[in-house]
DNA sequence: GACCAGGTCCTTG
DNA sequence: CAAGGACATGGT
């Protein structure tokens, strides 16, 4: 990565500080968060709220429950956020990893980072991104998230890394503060869904 | 009616 | 490895 990109990423980073300030952008406990961070795969954030909604309506708002619940029940509730079989199963499968591999989510808080990366993208259904969404959001761990958003904003000023080579570029320039990586993911997709940047934009 | 959304996996060439 | 398709509902 070359010098001028760190410096492009910084100028980002503080502008959209500057801009939008500080925001409470992923609400929620640990296992909504987990729960948000598959249904929003390709979805808009209300259509997730409103399914976690029905899951708490439900109890299934958690992974001890979905691991144990009928299937039918989950697709049910989930249905509004699209996708809602594979979705259904995406997250009896991450609920089946926590409990089998863990025990429970809180004792997945004494687990490195890297170690509990590579455990969550063992799961089916679980990319880099939502993996990141929930060390970042989830677990307060230093570790970006990289979605279609970033790309495509770093791509307006001229950055054309791969989403590997951001997250490091980004992680970098961040340093080591889970608030901050948290706010300027936010920034970025709040600043993203502002200025509509769509597809098609390189 | 077409197109897109805070992705990921699987199949093809 | 890159490209293309599938998964599915809800909003513009």
């Amino acid at each position: 990565m070359s010098e001028s990109s760190s410096i492009k990423v910084q100028h980002i980073v503080r502008s959209l500080a500057g801009h939008y300030g500080e925001i409470d952008w992923w609400p929620g406990d640990t296992d909504e968060v987990m729960i948000g961070a598959i249904l929003t795969q390709q979805t808009r954030w209300e259509n997730v709220e409103r399914a976690l909604l029905e899951l708490r309506g439900k109890e299934l708002n958690c992974m001890r429950s979905l691991y144990a619940a009928e299937k039918k029940d989950i697709e049910e509730a989930i249905r509004c956020t699209g996708f809602f079989r594979i979705k259904a199963q995406r997250l009896q499968s991450l609920a089946a990893h926590v409990s089998e591999s863990y025990g429970s989510v809180d004792r997945m808080n004494h687990v490195p980072t890297g170690k509990l990366r590579d455990g969550l993208l063992s799961v089916k259904g679980i990319g880099d991104e939502t993996a990141d969404s929930i060390l970042c959001f989830g677990f307060s761990r230093t570790s970006f998230v990289i979605d279609a958003y970033t790309e495509r904003i770093v791509r307006c000023i001229g950055i054309k890394d791969e989403r590997q080579e951001l997250k490091i570029l980004f992680e970098k320039v961040l340093a080591g503060d889970p608030k901050v990586y948290r706010q300027t993911h936010a920034h970025i997709v709040e600043y993203a869904k502002e200025f509509c940047l769509k597809k098609e934009v390189r």
